[in-house]
Parts: structure tokens; sequence; C-alpha cells
DNA sequence: CACTGCAAGTTGATGGTGTAAACATAAATA
DNA sequence: TATTTATGTTTACACCATCAACTTGCAGTG
């Protein structure tokens, strides 16, 4: 972390999200502290209350930008595999892998609620690929579509979080055998 | 909480598990403080050092605790519903309720880890009725039994999670959709 | 029964945390 | 240039987990 000669900072805001993102990719749980955050950063504790109101804002200001570069992660993946059925999947293990190399920043993601997803609408744009995807096998004579998105996003989700908290290990095979045919 | 006329309490470990257990059941969140707790059975805080050697221990007593209920709860269940695929659905059904019932208290438990649960082992005894149906299932010609039981444990896991993070509504009959019909 | 040892409580202190109030500085604006 | 305003700092408070030293009373032995 760079030394600052003056008295302002510059861009507190954007500093604490950078150095925040930094400081949490080396570690597994969530326990990033605001003075510690002001110490990296080379700032008085309270200087980050000029730009966040508590804490929890802070964090929550982190969680957005993980947020974005899960996003981008699936983008990505759904790109690479081409769209139908072998996209939906890319993108799955792609919310798998992110959650294993960002374990900090994925747990935080977690728990900044933003404000609950309702399955059918298409508030987010992970979410309308969710339910195109969801709705297409369920055209195929399956359960409803609401069912199949959720089945796949708690699938997904729950296969990360039981591997994040060393309830299921961290094996390759047994990811793709779970992520890859699925449904 | 009754007071107490001894210097001595008597059985403080037991005092700490149950009344941190009922503290534990008005939270969502997993926040039960050292202090708060001495404070609520009416002794000092360091009395609890005596019992515990730190927090995660004193936290790690509870989660046991609490896994023996989960435990209980999903047996119960697959006791009513029968055996065979019912009784599985059951399991998983009781799972994810008491998930929502004991928000706190099952977070808890998923971040004590005890020891990684090796799919194939029958280390435990959920774990054997787990892969016991997950074979099952994948005798009829589907893929691997670990990944079956993989599946299931982490559609229900992802399932409550989603739901106590507020990422998914914590609606009844998506709930049955999801559980009931799987796989 | 008296004495003694040890387990199980206590108080007090230390360094950590998030946050509020009052003060200081530099940048922006009139 | 003078003043307001945004953005820092210091100080202080209440809370937390934990350590060290002290006290109490039960249990077992002479």
């Amino acid at each position: 972390m760079e030394v600052r000669k003056s008295y302002h900072h510059g861009d507190l805001r954007a500093a604490a999200v950078e150095v925040g993102l930094t400081m949490l990719e080396a570690r597994k749980v969530n326990d990033l502290g605001l003075r510690e955050l002001a110490r990296a950063i080379g700032v008085s504790p309270t200087a980050l209350y000029r730009h966040f109101p508590d804490k929890e804002a802070l964090l929550a200001a982190l969680a957005a930008e993980g947020l974005k570069r899960l996003a981008a992660a699936q983008h990505a993946a759904a790109a690479v595999a081409g769209g139908g059925v072998a996209g939906f999947r890319a993108t799955g293990a792609a919310y798998v892998r992110f959650a294993l190399s960002n374990p900090a920043l994925f747990r935080l993601i977690c728990a900044s609620p933003g404000q609950t997803a309702r399955l059918g609408s298409d508030s987010d744009d992970a979410m309308r690929f969710l339910m195109l995807n969801a709705r297409h096998v369920a055209a195929s004579g399956g359960p409803d579509a609401k069912v199949v998105a959720a089945r796949a996003w708690a699938m997904a989700h729950g296969l990360a979080m039981l591997i994040l908290d060393g309830q299921l290990p961290a094996d390759e095979a047994l990811i793709d055998g779970v992520v890859d045919n699925y449904p």
C-alpha cells in the first residue's frame, strides 16, 4: 500500500472497495474489520464514515462489486460454452468455481441480501438467464419452470456452500458429476 | 433464569448449552456472544473458560447438540413417511424445515465443520442413510451413487440457505416442488 | 472431624472492535 | 480572496474475547 502525501486521499471510497476486495481474497471467512481496512489503506478508522454510514454499508459495497464479478464470470463461461443446455451448465459450474476461488467474497455476497429475488420476475440479468433456461427445460414436459430454476440454483449454491464449509470434499470429479449432467 | 444461591453453579456446562440454544432460537444470524451468554446464565464471563477453552469451543458444543436435534428430526420424518423414496424425500424436507425453523442454530451447525464427510464412508448415521438411498436410486441405471447423494444434499442445503439469506422466497409450494419430486 | 488440595467461581486488566462528537485541513465556490 | 463544504483526524465510549491472579467451597485423606 502506497503512502499518501496529501491530507485528503483522493478517492477513499474506491480505495476502500479495491483494498477490501484484495484483503478478502486472502481469507476463507468473511471477517474483514473496518479498522483493519482503514489501517491497510493508511487512513484513520473514522474516515471511512465519510463514505459509508456504517460497516454494513461498507461490506455491502464490496458485495455489490463481487456480484458484478460473479456475473461477469458466468457470462464469460456461458459465452464459451455456447447457448442452450451447455451454456446453462457452464453458468452453474462458473458459480461454483467462483465460490471456491473467492470464499470470503462469495459468503459476503450471500450475506448481503439486496432484495429477495422473485423467481418469476426478470429483475436481474442472471435471473433472466436462469429463468430462460428453466422455461426451456420445463417446456419439454417436466415440472414448473420456477421449480426447475430453484432446483438448479439451489444445487449449485448448496454444492458450493457444503464444500466451502468443509462438509463435502473439493473433489473436481464430484463437482463435474453434480453440475455437468444436470438436469 | 433462576437465581443461584451457591458460589458454585452445579453444572455450568449444561446450563451454557441449554441457555445458549434457547437464545439462538430467537435470532436469525449466529451472533451469540460469550459475555452475553454468561450474563443470561447469571455468571461471570470468564467462568465459562473453566468449561470451554474458548468461544469457538463453546459454539461447537451448541452446534453438536443442534446436530443431534437435526438428526432426530430427520429420523422422525423418515419414520413417518415409511422407507424407500418417500422416506428419502421426507428426510430432505425435514432438513429444510429444520433450517427454516432454527436459522441461527442451523448456520452454527454448518459453520462448525466437525470433519469433512467422506461421501463413500458410513461415518455418520445420516450419511449412511443418504448413501443407502443414493445407491438405491443409482442402481436403476443413473449416475454414480456419490453424485446422487451429493446432489440431494446440495439441493436441500442450497434451498435452505438461499431462503435463509432471503434470496429465495420462503414459499411453501416452491419448497415442496423442489424437494418432493426429486429425484 | 479437621485439614488440605483442587475444581470452579470471582475481579481486574489488556488489546481488539464499531461508532459518535468535536476538531482540522484542503478544495470548491462566491 | 474569503468562506463554505467535503473530507480528513483525534479522542472517547461501550462492547467484545481472553489472560492472570485471587477466592470460595466441595471432596477426600490424615
